[in-house]
DNA sequence: ATGTTTCTCGAAAACGTTTTCGAAGCCTAT
DNA sequence: ATAGGCTTCGAAAACGTTTTCGAGAAACAT
């Protein structure tokens, strides 16, 4: 005989004293709760899941889902790792665990959610890279789970956190243009995520807050790589007007750009200034040292978890008056890659 | 209403035909297991996963931990990602599932498995980034239950996979040797990691067949991090006997390393051979292009959930001739990071 | 002493599924 | 016509837990 019976037989009660004891009800003697405690932690009890979870209705378990295949523009360092452990720690002190789901390569996401949800495997969901007009987005808010998106979908009814695009492609035009820079260029995902929508938006309207005319063959398009970022060089000096400077809008391009621009006998900075969008082990050593901008991604995870938690009926509130939409702040760490343009010094290199 | 019992009404017939409808059992006519089938599809029925794995005593599921607090030395680009994709293809084709247990790292990483074993949430495991005498190892075989390490704990009763790490030692002194090097450091990690001894002996063990004497003080332990990489680099440049040449035992350090040498005004892979660990995209733009190791991640996790199902009892017999044990080889991609140190050229700087 | 409340516990139902086992139907061979 | 075998299905138990509800005891008020 094993679980809950052995442990009641074991002490001599029945079963449902020891359930309660354990999930720490009201109608329990304090006194023989602090037995039961005592000879579960002895015996190494642990409340079976199944069991637990089939009369309950709910797994206590939420689902972080990611895709392997397709490398989100974020997608660096151990971005999603620290992510987990912010979502851990909140969901951890309502005794709710996270699991990750990660849906292969071969596999339709579409299809995985549903069979996820369909099984009650996860009482509620965090979906990543959400894409514009995202499909699980639809798929989710029919079956009517909780969830949240890391990344926002474009349509505004379900909740999210996402990173401050618009705000760092403004701050960036900002800076560029109080350094005397008016041919800014913008580099922007091939794919349709949605934040090459929301950085290009920025970038337009910090444009026009100063004045300075949208050209769209500035607005340029590559892949989110390493390669990506040494064809997003050519471009910018093939074109007619060459620009000045340039806005990266995620951080897996710097390095090759860094290299195209050398390649080409140009010097990263001085030539062609940069920023680049998140801090990254990547790029920390690139040389001139890259402006970019820096977040705490735990704090982030923490976020999405206090966003999720506000979802759920059970734990709305204690986090009543949280936005369900949160656009996440990043903040600018200066680096040598933009320097100012109107004195134009001939730096002797060393 | 809901679950089976819905179904069954619809068809008029009685939930065990539908469950043996379901599950493709032997008593069951083809002709209703057809309706089954189409009516389990249009009405979008999915088990419900607690009540089943409640009845069956096992879950179907097998769990892959990571601990998002220390960054394995592999840990950089979508390491793991990849490794997950890899596992769940194995296992997809036996009806099994992967989810990943993220141990927050304010966790004891033995509690937490503890838990999630305890209350069955999984049927059988991976854990990664596995240590020497590793307590979760211990905890693990006794209480049963299948799995596999990514990576060896020393002990050799647990079935594993691991990089081959030797392998690429020994290569990579046989490498430098034949290009004239003898003076050959080694870069191991600080932490108490297994590879740091295996790496050693494939180091050990390469210079000897050369003839080569081993000196202690070349065998440099250091972070694994970009800083790291840095301070690898003064410890080697403040040597007695500067080496002409070092071996990385993990790819993070690559860059550090370069950055080191150029600030000392020396030249990578000119004054330095350099070797490094494995192909990264961090690594990928170094300039000399680094020579490393490459290997299909993707395939490592194939052969992780190989190994694993070879350990669970039903599926047992489909992978009966499969070691428990598999060291994963790695390939050498050549750069030009380790020239031949005879021909003493002084090429000009462009 | 009796009625009423408060406190603690146990019996039993319920969650959704799989699986065993017996029954019913049909076919075949005698 | 009857016995036996084969095929297909349904009733019911079982998995381990939580939770409702009533019972009994104790404490309190009248």
């Amino acid at each position: 005989m094993k679980g809950i019976r052995a442990l009641a037989r074991h002490l001599d009660i029945s079963i449902g004293t020891v359930s309660k004891a354990l999930n720490n009800r009201f109608d329990i003697n304090p006194e023989t709760r602090k037995r039961v405690l005592l000879a579960a932690a002895e015996l190494g009890y642990v409340a079976n899941q199944s069991g637990r979870s089939l009369r309950q209705g709910a797994t206590q378990t939420v689902g972080f889902m990611i895709e392997s295949n397709q490398a989100s523009p974020t997608d660096s360092d151990n971005f999603f790792m620290t992510v987990f452990d912010g979502v851990q720690s909140v969901l951890r002190g309502h005794h709710l665990d996270l699991v990750v789901l990660p849906c292969a390569s071969d596999e339709d996401p579409v299809d995985y959610l549903a069979r996820m949800v369909g099984r009650g495997f996860v009482d509620a969901l965090i979906i990543s890279a959400t894409r514009k007009r995202d499909p699980r987005v639809a798929m989710l808010t029919k079956a009517g789970i909780p969830f949240v998106g890391l990344g926002r979908s474009g349509e505004d009814h379900h909740s999210w956190v996402d990173l401050d695009f618009e705000g760092v492609a403004e701050q960036s035009v900002d800076r560029l243009v109080g350094r005397g820079h008016t041919d800014i260029a913008v580099a922007l995902p091939a794919t349709g995520l949605n934040l090459g929508n929301l950085f290009l938006s920025g970038y337009r309207s910090a444009l026009k807050r100063h004045g300075v005319a949208y050209r769209p063959e500035y607005a340029i398009r590559s892949e989110s790589s390493d390669r990506g970022g040494y064809e997003l060089g050519t471009a910018l000096l093939s074109l007619d007007r060459r620009p000045s400077a340039v806005i990266l809008s995620y951080e897996l391009v710097a390095a090759g750009l860094y290299r195209s621009l050398t390649d080409a006998g140009l010097r990263p900075g001085q030539d062609l200034a940069i920023i680049g969008f998140r801090e990254s082990s990547q790029n920390r050593h690139l040389s001139p040292h890259l402006t970019s901008y820096s977040t705490s991604l735990r704090d982030l995870g923490i976020a999405l978890g206090e966003v999720l938690l506000s979802q759920l009926p059970s734990f709305a509130d204690h986090y009543k008056g949280l936005p369900h939409q949160r656009i996440w702040p990043m903040e600018l760490v200066p680096g040598e890659s933009d320097p100012a343009t109107r004195r134009k010094r001939k730096v002797a290199l060393k």
